[in-house]
DNA sequence: CATCCCGCACGAAACGATTCGCTCTCAGCC
DNA sequence: GGCTGAGAGCGAATCGTTTCGTGCGGGATG
């Protein structure tokens, strides 16, 4: 690998010059072409180590994740590394299922320059410090007293979308399968939920509410305890895809059929939601977008470096893609 | 942040004797606790910039992808990340859709220790030109003439378990949604299918087979078209996930009844499979194990440093996950 | 015409580790 | 008792950049 000292030795500028160039600032137009004629011929590529050694800058960004096994999170990784790609800014990954703080000190020790973390509550503390050296974004997961922007979806409007689709087509009668209230996005959107219910005066029922953890087979089991019930529910909402998935399991397991003799309203999952017949009513939402937009935000804290405003929060709003899954009842 | 200088400070030793203790070489045990005690205290940890620049050694691993939207893609990172992630060693993620080589040259230039790529063919001249450097598993698409291991599924018994067992449930006119066949993992399910029919007496009819892109609508397209054939095939195999989604979609739209009207095998998305009703019977492949192999292959590289062995490559068998998709025909 | 800047270039000192030779100690052995 | 060699410690050089403090030449200014 060429060097800095191979582009002198070819052009006999000194080091200091070629390091302006390479970081972009102004150099002569006689001295710009012959390092750009050097770098050419030698297939020169700064160290990126050396640098980050001296500068304390790596362009490197971590996203810091509870664990590696759903949808929601790959796409996290997958939206952040491409909006972050074009301004030569990496991506390095962090998970740890596990209640340690090592993971965040793991990406610190790594020199990001900033921390998309989508976090479970037992790795606040190591976040809390590292959101005061290197700008962090909250993804998903809401996290109190930290000095940190945040990308959410509204999982409140979320929660109620779903409820008001239901009353709309005059259903009262609705089981929820919702995710355990610890996890903030569950919580809110569990409050849209009932909110949306009691403002069309309908009552909350809470023994057609199961919050279970976010498993298919929590789901599974959640919707076989509401399918149990007299009268039934004629209609199941949940708030999660995984649930989701449950719930459509458990639900072709009973012989009831989907958008006739019972309707669902589901969360994200839209290809599944697309494939099945009859097709999925589901709330999606925009989780590449969430992932752009916490890109974003990192990428412009680290070009602006010394300026740290007060953190932004944005919530982005969830869709409903309407299916056949939901009947109209009629009174 | 602490460094090497405060532990001398701390213990009065060398920086010589403290970079052994942080390289795992033997100490006398008095020293030993004495860095130990001041590490703590001073909440060290060494410097991986550093580290990296003097010894060019990362403990990082490229995985080199071609994009970053599918559900393949996303565990491949996944279980690479989760393999590493116990031997201490981080994941930094390169996706490149354009055909350029500039991707390979990032991640040599980020100094990894090694890289796991699944590739297209783009890329390859860089690619062979950094497997001289560090050591490179292959993943999914196979490149000629590199010094790299591989970890495939084995494709060609895919294809033909698909065409088995429709063969064994009697079906002989079977219309077949397979991949561009300039990949290769595509190209070999496509011809482990052709084996099997051949190998039990069926003409293979290149009328009853669309080899398209990836995608769903392709599939879609790819779907109506076999079903507007007449006689209609009584079956079709799908070679890939997103062409199983589009063909779904595609029969569902049709009013034809899977596993009544028409039997299918799928591929991959067990998810996907488990939620249809009647459930998809699908030919899987362990996406999960197959990172797992690469990073234990990466692994033992990067552990036992300057010996390289002849390439190793591994086939992994994929496994028929049955359903309800397909029907006995009797003749 | 002397003066003041401004834009660039330069040499040298970091950044925080690893590694190369050496030296020192001490146990084992003939 | 002297010789040998293994084991551990030490100082200094080094990895490839960035950055700091200067110095220099020339256009604008009064």
């Amino acid at each position: 690998m060429a060097t800095y000292k191979d582009i002198q030795r070819a052009t006999g500028l000194s080091l200091a010059t070629i390091s302006k160039y390479f970081n972009g600032r102004n150099v002569l137009d006689a001295n710009r072409e012959a390092i750009e004629s050097a770098a050419r011929e030698l297939d020169f590529r700064p160290n990126q180590f050396a640098r980050t050694l001296r500068s304390r800058r790596s362009r490197t960004v971590g996203v810091l994740l509870p664990a590696l096994d759903n949808d929601f999170h790959l796409t996290i990784i997958a939206g952040v590394e491409e909006a972050l790609r074009p301004r030569g800014i990496s991506v390095i990954v962090a998970a740890s299922p596990d209640p340690r703080d090592e993971t965040v000190d793991l990406l610190m020790s790594r020199m990001v320059d900033g921390i998309v973390a989508v976090t479970a509550p037992h790795d606040v503390p190591a976040l809390r410090e590292a959101a005061k050296q290197v700008p962090v974004v909250m993804v998903d997961w809401y996290v109190d007293d930290i000095q940190a922007d945040g990308v959410f979806l509204d999982n409140a409007a979320a929660g109620a979308m779903g409820a008001q689709h239901l009353l709309d087509h005059g259903h009262r009668r609705i089981g929820l399968v919702g995710g355990d209230p610890t996890i903030s996005s569950m919580r809110l959107r569990h409050q849209g939920f009932e909110q949306a219910l009691s403002a069309d005066g309908v009552d909350v029922d809470p023994t057609l509410q199961r919050l279970v953890p976010l498993t298919v087979d929590a789901g599974h089991q959640a919707a076989q305890e509401l399918l149990a019930l007299r009268p039934r529910p004629t209609a199941i909402f949940t708030t999660n895809y995984e649930l989701t998935l449950g719930t459509v399991i458990a639900l072709n397991d009973s012989g009831l059929r989907i958008g006739k003799d019972i309707s669902v309203v589901g969360f994200d999952g839209r290809e599944l939601a697309h494939a099945l017949a009859p097709k999925l009513t589901v709330i999606v939402q925009p989780t590449r977008r969430i992932a752009t937009h916490a890109a974003r935000l990192i990428a412009d804290h680290i070009e602006t470096h010394p300026e740290r405003p007060e953190p932004t929060i944005e919530y982005l709003p969830a869709q409903l893609i309407p299916g056949a899954s939901v009947v109209r009842l009629d009174e």
